[in-house]
DNA sequence: CAGCGGAGTTTCATTCGACGGGAGTGCCCG
DNA sequence: CGGGCACTCCCGTCGAATGAAACTCCGCTG
């Protein structure tokens, strides 16, 4: 069954790559019978694949096949020297990320050395309302998924992090005034998000561009250069939507 | 049913990233009724989502799991940096790619404006018999790996591609002596590779950093460098891996 | 060295859910 | 307005997934 291999990919986290048959039945809730034959299945197919020992990964055709054709490649692709050189401006750390259910899914991450810390990982999550790329492309989103948003629990990192749903509506009424999104201290005491959005064509957001800095007033310093380098993320989507390829 | 899946997700091109029913279901060889049953499943799960119109593209979700846990994304994550130097220096195309089966499959690739031609892609993928990287980790591969290459077809890009046999294993003697290849002309006349092993503790090869520059006689020119670099990225990654993530 | 226990795979009868024919729905185009 | 197409939904049949249990292969321990 198709639901039960998904659970098997979802037992994968960020930090750990590599697990053993019986500890992917654990996390996955299934039998170990179902689960041996079902890793040797998905093996066969590339989708995982054996390690040293017993161990089990994740297989390198999930990979292609999730990058080949994803219209996040373009996404990626496009914005990619866009966000090198916004890294080297600010010093820090230059993302881009989009908005999955409650979540906000990264992108790309870049980080110059020595920046300031910086929880976030390409193809990790966070909590949308606990980050600035989150509020930004929550406040921009269907009402119904915003009423989810303040209906469902607001997860906190630090006492700063949004925590209750007034000030999370007051922060999306903000974000949709002013177009960004900072968020000093709400991930670490000592650092501070600054998003923006990405548009389409339409004028409808796609992503969100954001940096992380230290958390001093130096922060609204950096706005300008961000919107100008969305503006132009947005401008090459355009065109390599038009004629795709190259 | 598994295998309906995959030939599903398989029925994605590089190039054609968004599909019809019908268009999935012929490809895929599988009757329109159940493409449309697992292509509503699919896209429950999010490995698949729908686009405007009657569109299916990949899902977010596939390409997040894809990179998650992927032990592609540490190697990738490393070299990333170096190529980016590479690029600037060789001032063409930089690519980093493991052996799959009988092709080479694309990690990263970055290019410099005005580059000459290439045909790779990120998570693309060509004949393994067809391109520097290709011979040169085909050449360290098990020896009945490379019986199957020198049995099976050699699909030719130009006239100077290996087209037979003899050739093909006189170039991969070649690649283990000199720890280098090179492909003046494999793909287009005027590009030529140039592939150096990227290797782990143990000493085996675990990728192919290669470059594409015009095909003349400045190509040995960057093999130092070439070498270098790929020297430091197993350097780098041994460190990774003795003491992971950060 | 025998005996134990945990991990993984294989076997097999049961049952559940996938399959695909066919009907129904909405859409485009003549 | 009516035929054709793309897609989804429904439902009886049947095949394939499931999980209990048996079996194998370790490494540990008394």
């Amino acid at each position: 069954m198709l639901a039960r291999a998904v659970r098997i990919f979802e037992a994968f986290s960020p930090g750990e790559t590599t697990l053993s048959v019986s500890e992917i039945s654990r996390r996955a809730g299934l039998h170990i019978s179902t689960t041996s034959r079902l890793v040797a299945e998905l093996t066969g197919h590339g989708l995982l694949s054996r390690g040293p020992g017993r161990t089990v990964q994740i297989g390198l055709r999930l990979w292609e096949l999730g990058l080949r054709a994803s219209p996040t490649l373009t996404l990626r692709q496009v914005a990619l020297p866009f966000l090198k050189d916004l890294t080297h401006l600010v010093g820090h750390h230059a993302q881009l990320s989009v908005l999955e259910g409650m979540d906000i899914l990264f992108l790309e991450r870049l980080s110059a050395p020595g920046a300031v810390v910086n929880l976030s990982r390409v193809a990790g999550r966070m909590p949308a309302t606990a980050t600035a790329p989150g509020v930004l492309l929550l406040a921009h989103a269907d009402p119904e998924r915003q009423e989810e948003a303040l209906a469902g629990p607001l997860p906190t990192y630090t006492r700063r992090t949004i925590g209750d749903p007034d000030r999370l509506r007051s922060a999306l009424a903000e974000a949709r005034r002013n177009g960004f999104v900072t968020s000093p201290g709400w991930v670490e005491h000592v650092a501070c998000g600054l998003a923006v959005p990405v548009r389409e064509a339409d004028g409808s957001p796609v992503a969100a561009l954001s940096v992380i800095v230290p958390n001093d007033d130096r922060v609204f310093g950096f706005l300008p250069a961000l919107r100008a380098v969305a503006m132009e993320i947005g401008l090459v989507l355009r065109r390599a939507h038009a004629e795709p390829d190259t």
